[in-house]
DNA sequence: TAAAATTTTTAGACAAGTCTAAAAATATTT
DNA sequence: AAATATTTTTAGACTTGTCTAAAAATTTTA
């Protein structure tokens, strides 16, 4: 498929495919203006222009999804996303909390074999610094099973397998918690009062907030 | 020093500063709008927005030049373009003929560290895959003598170090003829009537149109 | 140096993407 | 079910970068 969109459009197309997976349902006018840091305006304005593209099927007033159209340029977008996020951290070492930014920008650069040869030169990376899975060349994605660390029980160990948040702020309070992918988190107590948790990480302990908790990807 | 310039804004300061340092002269808006590919009212608008800026130098009617912050836009695009021409061809594998067009995207990718990133993970190169040489950190650049291989007298024995056009149909013209940056190439005779040169490359003999050999730079 | 040719600028228009303010539709409360 | 609140769309405006056509300035030619 050939399309020859403008960055704004691929980012809007990212905003709704992943609202819409999130949610499952139509995605609404608001959600999208605030994932977009826009105007609800703006975003009609869009919307009906991505619809008559046929990259999105919208009704009047009830909201927006991606065609199948919008869905492969939205998952290819996010595939390039992630490959050049796996680039700035494994190859050019900046740290997971610098990257996003810059990602933002590198994932609309347009070329046939560019993200392929990217793809191939980092071996085929599955995940990206944050966790989230690595669309292949045909536009297949493993997803994780969402599984939170707030949901892990008392006495559980599990392992670090992605953030939900990755704000530069969250990254950073990890960094500082020495919590990063792959490391072995015990819950040892969960505070009734606001679900705070007190963890064993390298027979250290530490106490989270729900907030934190929350927005922690885990596994086993 | 800090600019927050569109895309457009630096590829018109690139053009400007390119065939500022090849004429020496105030750059027409004609001679822009050839190299833009677009019009001379378009010019004239944008021109007069960089000058506004403070990045050109503008008399009416008389042509423009870069001013020293628009140099140093200009040269710090240059230095982004010919860095990722670098690592598209030494570390992706693209040929020296696939580069330019995405390197003219990511010259405008926006970040303080990754250029710089960039140059340490390709070791600081000096020259990119057409042999044009690479503006260090702070701008500076090492120009070459800028010998053609026309101006070669028979006889003589030189070595190409670059191109000056470099459009994917001679870059492909060049690698039939396995004429690439290094090779050692002997002039065996001058054609008075189209000044057409016959050459010695590797033991082969070939002969090129003036056309080419005003194309290529040479040393020795 | 006056006429003709060329170059450059201005004027006015358009597309993309955004915004504010107001109108219309839908959802929630009473 | 009517009144109220919220969400969504429309209307109109603005910015950036482009274009065509016409006017103005400069350069070349005679
Ligand atoms: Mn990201
Ligand atoms: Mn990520
Ligand atoms: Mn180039
Ligand atoms: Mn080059």
């Amino acid at each position: 498929m050939k399309f020859n969109l403008s960055q704004a459009e691929e980012n809007y197309l990212k905003a709704i495919y992943s609202i819409g997976i999130d949610t499952g349902k139509s995605v609404n006018t608001n959600q999208i203006a605030l994932k977009m840091k826009t105007k609800a305006s703006s975003v009609t304005d869009m919307v009906k222009k991505l619809s008559d593209k046929g990259l999105v099927e919208h009704k009047k007033y009830k909201g927006a999804l991606v065609t199948s159209k919008g869905e492969s340029v939205a998952v290819s977008t996010l595939r390039s996303h992630r490959l050049w996020e796996c680039f700035l951290v494994d190859t050019l070492e900046f740290n997971w909390d610098e990257v996003h930014d810059i990602a933002e920008q590198l994932e609309h650069i347009k070329s046939d074999s560019l993200v392929d040869r990217l793809d191939q030169f980092l071996n085929f990376p599955s995940y990206d610094p944050h966790g989230d899975p690595i669309p292949d060349k045909n536009g297949v994605i493993k997803h994780h099973k969402n599984v939170m660390l707030s949901s892990v029980e008392v006495g559980a160990s599990c392992i670090v397998i992605g953030v939900k948040d990755s704000s530069s702020s969250f990254l950073k309070f990890l960094d500082n918690a020495s919590i990063c992918l792959g490391k072995k988190i015990k819950v040892l107590k969960v505070e009734d009062f606001d679900q705070s948790m007190q963890l064993e990480i390298e027979s250290k302990v530490i106490t989270v907030s729900h907030q934190i908790s929350k927005n922690l990807y885990v596994k086993k």
